[in-house]
RNA sequence: GCCGUCUUAGCUCAGUGGUAGAGCACUCGCUUCACACGCGAUAGGCCACAAGUUCAAAUCUUGUAGACGGCACCA
């Protein structure tokens, strides 16, 4: 006899197997015997190095881990792809920080060189945290194709699509105002721009002395110190208060120059002043005014948002805000400043760091997005790729952002990255290329130096979905790209359907041909307790490995794929604690098995049984069928939560509480039949569950008699014995009886309302009374045949079966569908309470019958309802009035 | 400003054109030989509000209110 632990132990049964399935390379697809097992593919979305582990992270890796386990269990060649991606920004400023702390030295200290080999030593040191807690998570990744978005093939795939996508014009470099964050000093792209809200702005009204006259124009700005950069005073073509001052010139206060007052439409004469002053090289809109009136353009600020020298001596190495401050009091002074009001603004920050991006003007690298948008465009509008679940709104989303894209930026002043392949002669020409001297030959063997600035890591996590396959330039295709290219499903979070997933879709289509992805599920937001996303800022997080430590890693994963796909969901500990009692469920209900199966192993065969087998072992091979056939269609949609809750209530409530129930004595009393069947149920449901709960399931497999390496798919024959290579059981529409689960549910029905008037009547469960049932001849022999379950379940020493009910007065009495019931309680009955109980009963089901009544006396709802709708109706009604009659009867026979 | 989502039991959430569901919490019982992380039995909802479509609306349409998200603009 084999004895569990009376309660489930994750941790033990999480350290028991990772990593022999790691080492027996069950995660890879070359497990598959099979040559022509269809592929089913994963990229993973790369976790930043710098990254650990958090909430958003574990829903997206439980839901690839399900997908990718119940595929392999149907027999796909399957491959989960990990890696990382190099985080740019992230790392560069980890080592910044280690260098300052360490060293107290900057960058500059130590050289490009130097900098980047401390950067790859900070990632060999501290990059691999996420893939580890990842082994945690029970991920069944293919860890011998790790990449990451650094490795030297996938750096060479970088360089190529640079070359020839500058080649082909769709690259360039050009002046434009960007977004510049003067912490990080780099330029972002706009998606790297986030937006914050500030109540306290303020909105400075400066009068402009106008040139030769004693008038002034005034001018609205919420960033006074530009006006030093200032190359002109606009005002609407159509605003006749400003008509006499159009071709004037302005003296600009604090500076010795002059500007002119402009025309423009971009002016709204109805906003502020219906003056505005124009600084080129600080403002995207100023930028175009100045272009359509030959404006100069001149910087006024560093780099790290100090103002230069153009800006004045008086201003020179001053911080912008005290610029700004300075600014307006100088205003004060000369009596130009008008007022100060109060004005909500929104400012743009860096995403990463908080910091007030400046819009500078600033020469850059772009990647042109009109026909990059228009290869994404067309797979949508002609394959309706890739489908999104849920399709609603992300598809609506992706396809409008997709139509209104801007070009993207894609130089960053930092050193750890991809470093643009472009070289640069004395004269400032530009040679791309592969490398230095491939560039050096094309500048005709001039000196030339690189471009110091690196690419955006989204760049490179743009290819991503083929480069990770082996695709660099040279090698264009490769057995895995021909194999897992397009892959199946990418799962993701909202934020980055536009930085990733957009790019991923128009770059694969661009370099290979072939669509990344065919599906994209896309998860919702993991939510702190007080319904805000979680932040460290707002230190609402929940740490994924502290549910692990608690509640054990199945429980947490079930609970997360339990969220309906697409879902935001505040996080809540009691829904993991559900799941680990539910783990706790089938640890308890295997023990059980486990403790009374010496005569017993799995075996299919056990389960092919005939009209003549008893009741519960038709019923259960019913529901363990259709909630097979279920499982699967809901896993097919992608309804992970669906998914779930079907296995949890057939598990617990049909196999627990019912079957378990029904099938107790035999078990314990050690018929091998009846322990054969058991073991085989709980066998298929655990194949059914291991995609959600692998540890448990494994664990419990491993002990359950009579499994093995011949339980197998037919693709993992010669493979050691685990449970992740079984087949998932696709359930048999054959198998399901209809017979038998209206029978069955006439027997809970049944039980279920002795089980009531036991409870109701206050009669103590050690108590066990008769029971009267009266039922038509057919329900009799049902009843007949589970006698011995419903006196076990219904606590009852006495069963007494027939067509009419003949019962003393002191009875209490019931109504089913199927069977009229009453329990004698001499002495133990109050009458009074009795009748309440039945009164209580009657009025619910007039309640539903005058209901129903209204409906089948409405000759619009007989004439156009469904007639078989109405047919079912009529049949309630008939049996609603024969049990409302039942029980006034009853109630009657008690005056 | 534009686009979109959400509002269901005390809490956290499923669901659906045709009798409102789960988990937890609550109430009442239970040392029933797998499990108290358990077993049994109750109670608890005009499905935000209003109008429309329909034989039928919590579900579809429109509007209102509140919560939230994305994009754009913000002199």
């Amino acid at each position: 006899m084999i004895e569990l632990e009376k309660a489930y132990d994750p941790k033990e049964a999480e350290k028991n197997h990772y990593e022999r399935w790691e080492s027996s390379g069950f995660f890879a697809p070359e497990i598959n015997e099979d040559p022509h097992a269809k592929p089913f593919s994963i990229v993973i979305p790369p976790p930043n190095v710098t990254g650990s582990l958090h909430m958003g992270h574990a829903l997206q890796h439980t839901i690839m881990d399900v997908l990718t386990r119940w595929k392999r269990m149907q027999g796909y060649r399957t491959l989960w792809l990990p890696g990382t991606d190099h985080a740019g920004i992230s790392v560069q400023r980890k080592v910044v920080e280690q260098l300052r702390r360490d060293e107290n030295k900057k960058p500059l200290d130590i050289g490009r060189e130097e900098f980047i080999r401390r950067a790859w030593a900070w990632k060999e040191q501290y990059g691999n945290t996420i893939t580890e807690q990842m082994r945690r998570e029970g991920a069944s990744v293919d860890w011998s194709r790790h990449r990451f978005t650094m490795d030297e093939s996938l750096s060479t795939a970088v360089r190529s699509v640079f070359v020839r996508l500058y080649d082909e014009g769709w690259i360039y470099r050009g002046l434009r105002i960007v977004n510049w964050c003067p912490k990080d000093k780099t330029v972002l792209s706009d998606l790297e721009v986030k937006e914050e809200t500030r109540k306290d702005g303020k909105l400075y009204y400066l009068r402009y002395p106008v040139a030769g006259s004693d008038s002034t124009i005034t001018v609205a700005t919420t960033r006074p110190e530009t006006m030093l950069g200032d190359m002109a005073v606009a005002v609407s073509p159509s605003d006749k208060r400003y008509k006499e001052l159009v071709g004037k010139t302005i003296d600009l206060p604090l500076t010795s120059r002059q500007i002119p007052i402009v025309a423009d439409e971009y002016v709204d004469a109805e906003f502020g002043t219906g003056a505005v002053k124009i600084t080129p090289a600080h403002d995207p809109n100023d930028y175009l005014v100045g272009q359509r009136h030959n404006l100069e353009q001149q910087l006024v600020m560093n780099d790290d948002a100090t103002m230069n020298s153009a800006a004045g001596a008086e201003f020179g190495g001053m911080d912008r805000f005290a610029a700004r401050e300075k600014v307006v009091a100088m205003f004060d002074e000369l009596g130009l400043l008008e007022k100060i009001e109060d004005h909500e603004i929104t400012l743009p920050v860096c995403e990463r760091c908080k910091t007030i991006v400046e819009p500078i003007l600033s020469e850059q690298w772009f990647v042109k997005m009109d026909q990059m948008r228009d290869l994404a465009l067309d797979l949508m509008r002609e394959e309706g790729a890739p489908r999104f679940s849920p399709q609603i709104p992300n598809e609506k989303v992706y396809t409008t952002w997709l139509e209104n894209l801007k070009d993207w930026t894609i130089s960053r002043q930092l050193w750890w990255g991809h470093q643009i392949p472009a070289w640069y002669d004395d004269d400032g020409n530009v040679f791309v290329a592969m490398t230095e001297s491939e560039a050096r030959e094309k500048a005709g063997g001039k000196d030339i130096r690189q471009d110091q600035d690196v690419l955006d890591t989204w760049f490179s996590s743009g290819l991503w979905a083929f480069s990770t396959f082996g695709w660099d330039g040279e090698a264009t295709s490769t057995p895995d790209i021909e194999t897992f290219l397009p892959t199946d499903v990418l799962v993701t979070g909202r934020d980055i359907i536009f930085l990733w997933v957009s790019r991923m879709i128009m770059l694969t289509r661009k370099f290979t041909g072939k669509k990344a992805f065919n599906d994209v599920v896309v998860t919702g937001t993991v939510l702190g307790k007080d319904g805000k996303p979680m932040s460290k800022s707002r230190n609402n997080g929940v740490d994924p490995i502290e549910m692990f430590d608690k509640f054990g890693v199945d429980a947490t994963r079930i609970y997360l794929a339990s969220i309906a796909t697409g879902a935001d969901i505040k996080w809540n500990d009691i829904g993991v604690e559900t799941y680990r009692n539910f783990a706790n469920k089938i640890w308890n209900a295997t023990r059980f098995c486990l403790m009374n199966c010496e005569n017993a192993a799995v075996d299919r065969a056990s389960l092919l049984i005939g009209d003549d087998a008893a009741l519960a072992d038709r019923w259960i091979v019913s529901r363990l069928n259709k909630t097979a056939i279920d499982v699967s269609r809901a896993l097919e949609r992608y309804e992970f939560h669906t998914a779930v809750s079907l296995l949890y209530h057939f598990f617990w409530d049909d196999f627990c509480d019912w079957y378990i129930e029904l099938k107790k004595d035999e078990i314990t009393a050690g018929d091998a039949a009846a322990s054969t069947r058991i073991v085989t149920i709980i066998e298929i449901a655990l194949r059914m569950l291991h995609p959600f709960m692998p540890y448990l399931t494994e664990e419990l497999w491993q002990k359950l008699p009579g499994t093995g390496s011949t339980l197998h798919h037919a693709a993992y024959r010669s493979a050691g014995q685990t449970i992740m290579l079984t087949s998932f059981p696709p359930g048999d529409a054959a198998a399901i009886d209809e017979t038998a689960e209206s029978e069955m549910s006439a027997v809970i029905d049944l039980i279920k309302k002795v089980r009531n008037i036991r409870s109701e009547m206050n009669i103590s469960p050690s108590i066990k009374f008769t029971i009267h049932i009266a039922a038509t001849v057919d329900h009799q022999a049902v009843f007949n045949a589970n006698k011995a379950q419903i006196l076990k379940l219904a606590r009852a020493d006495k069963l007494i079966i027939a067509a009419d009910l003949d019962v003393p007065k002191a009875s209490a009495k019931a109504v089913t569908g199927e069977a009229s019931i009453a329990v004698p309680l001499e002495g133990l009955i109050d009458f009074e309470k009795e009748r309440e109980r039945l009164r209580i009963q009657i009025a619910k089901l007039t309640e539903e019958k005058s209901r129903i009544d209204g409906q089948l006396s409405n000759s619009n709802f007989v004439d156009r309802a469904p007639s078989e709708k109405v047919r079912e109706l009529r049949d309630r009604q008939v049996e609603l009035s024969s049990q409302i009659e039942t029980l006034t009867a009853n109630i009657a026979a008690l005056e």
